[in-house]
DNA sequence: TGTGATAATGATAACCATTTTCATTACTGT
DNA sequence: ACAGTAATGAAAATGGTTATCATTATCACA
């Protein structure tokens, strides 16, 4: 529960950039760091407010994109609402199947699919940096 | 320039749905249909407005909405900016490879792709209803 | 260990794409 | 023609996000 490494990656983001450190990016990383979910900025702001109140929606909105920019979170954009965030460090890349039913999602990978992506990009004449995959459908359980 | 077909499948919807006709849906059709851009519903109303100067932006984000909904168009989230409105009956499924630096995209389809995520899904209990697959990188003219 | 420069913060206003509201107009079946 | 109701356009509202700005906190260095 210390997340020492995550930690030291913001702050040596935070150093090589002249920025100053805060307490309010601490907890708000600490906040994101201590759940697996894939939240919105809304969602973490009501998290982080149990830790410290006075913080303002605005800061964990700076902060989310600061995660972003040195490697600890990516964006998720699933559909029209709320931007939602994961984790980057120290997971595997994945992409998501995505209920249309009930909402939820797992979170899947298919190393031949993203072969084939690199090969036919590749073919087009571009320099692949990334892709997005998101798959829907009807879960097991809504099918029942 | 007829695009009887088209006009037909968006008629036969609105008199399914016990809808009303309007001029208005017309004129925003044959702009829609006459170019084969993806464009946003700011630029369509653009267009249109050279026909018809007294429609309304609301008029076209409700004719938009209904083309999706008769199968004449998808939406397209290629990023945080507006959704772009592409042609979907007569046009094969495809996905975008779009530039990171210039922003332009082209479209690409890989039956293999679509078949390894056909069996993804199903090997998680999903059953695919559709996907959205978005890959950056950089092309060709922007390397050089 | 102070102090000045400047980054970070929180409240709030602004932003922007989209949706909703509502009074008015246009269709449509009879 | 008429009544019933869908469609329209203007404008306000919405929702997520970003910008502004006065105040506070951090930090290199004197
Ligand atoms: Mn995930
Ligand atoms: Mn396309
Ligand atoms: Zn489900
Ligand atoms: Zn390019």
């Amino acid at each position: 529960m210390a997340f020492e490494v995550e930690q030291k990656i913001l702050d040596d983001f935070v150093k090589n950039k002249g920025l100053k450190h805060s307490s309010q990016r601490k907890d708000i990383l600490m906040a994101f760091l201590r759940t697996e979910k894939h939240l919105t900025a809304e969602e973490l702001y009501s998290l982080v407010r149990k830790k410290n109140p006075a913080i303002g929606i605005a800061t964990v909105y700076r902060t989310l994109k600061l995660f972003c920019d040195c490697g600890l979170s990516r964006e998720l954009r699933l559909g029209s609402e709320a931007v939602r965030y994961e984790h980057l460090y120290g997971h595997e890349h994945h992409d998501h199947l995505v209920c249309l039913t009930c909402g939820d999602f797992i979170e899947v990978v298919d190393p031949e699919i993203e072969h084939l992506q690199e090969k036919l990009a590749r073919k087009e004449g571009f320099t692949l940096q990334g892709h997005k995959l998101i798959m829907y459908g009807i879960c097991q359980g809504c099918k029942e």
